[in-house]
DNA sequence: CTTGACTCTGGAGCGTACTACAGGGTATAG
DNA sequence: CTATACCCTGTAGTACGCTCCAGAGTCAAG
């Protein structure tokens, strides 16, 4: 009845060895534990945990985000209220992102509706949509970095 | 009729002067016209820049990832139609995004609700939920990293 | 028993995104 | 005219999240 190795994990959840055994020094999932040769054996549930992880991190949490949410469960110390509350917190941070994405989302269609008339060039309604936030007039050339000179 | 100087830029974003060089430098800004002084003289329009670029950052996009969404506006080489398959692939992109961020909502909400009841301590359902993946059947002890040693 | 794939620890190195100087000039209130 | 607050360039350093060795042991197939 073992487990699995570390080289199976990584296959499994599609992140390198190393990061797994980065995620442990960090706390982010248990101390597996060791077969006689000192290899690290673990359980299956290890799988979901380091997917988790990854899409988390996707989603623009940092690891110590990641690991406030993955503690949420209760401690010692906690109540089950206090764990209420910090779920309560958590939430409120993924609706504020959900609704920032709403708004990117809003945007892009709004140009990809304008543009689909595969048009000639040069003359699209850009994306100023995205920076207007409380109401900006924003409409000259706002880009113009390097390699996308197209000049007054 | 000057415009802000840095300064003024960073007070408004609540991001550092530094950050504005940085971003500048990186091309995520247009590079401002120059006072006489050599003072930057930036339009209003970047402060919308700015916010934009620190939203997007904490939704998990990286400053390249940033520019490709600025840059979506048509370059001389580009079609409108470039811009439309480019938009929708980061339609789509956001789209994950969104679908993750509801799945992980909905996996706090179900802790949430099924803590609410101001239990004691040490034994709340916990947010195995939330590793659930593809139809998982973890329910043993995750966690148990430093410090959060509550054992078998 | 050898070979090749895999694992171990410990530590160095890297890319991203800042952040903090040093050493110097600019702007303006008193 | 000077003090204080601001700006400039250039370079170096930092935090985070990996990623890659070196040097050594383990395991499975042939």
């Amino acid at each position: 009845m073992n487990g699995m190795t570390i080289g199976k994990v990584a296959a499994r959840t599609g992140v390198g060895i190393e990061t797994i055994r980065f995620y442990e020094r960090q706390g982010l999932i248990a101390e597996p534990a060791r077969r006689p040769s000192g290899y690290r054996d673990f359980p299956p549930e290890v799988i979901e945990r380091v997917r988790f992880i990854k899409k988390a991190k996707e989603l623009g949490f940092s690891l110590r985000e990641i690991a406030e949410l993955l503690f949420l469960r209760v401690d010692n110390d906690s109540t089950c209220a206090d764990v209420f509350d910090r779920t309560t917190v958590k939430i409120g941070e993924i609706e504020d992102k959900m609704r920032e994405l709403e708004r990117m989302k809003a945007a892009l269609e709004s140009l990809a509706s304008a543009c689909t008339g595969a048009g000639p060039t040069g003359d699209c309604p850009f994306l100023e949509a995205l920076e207007r936030e409380n109401g900006a007039r924003a409409h000259g050339r706002l880009l113009a970095a390097k390699g996308n000179v197209h000049e007054s």
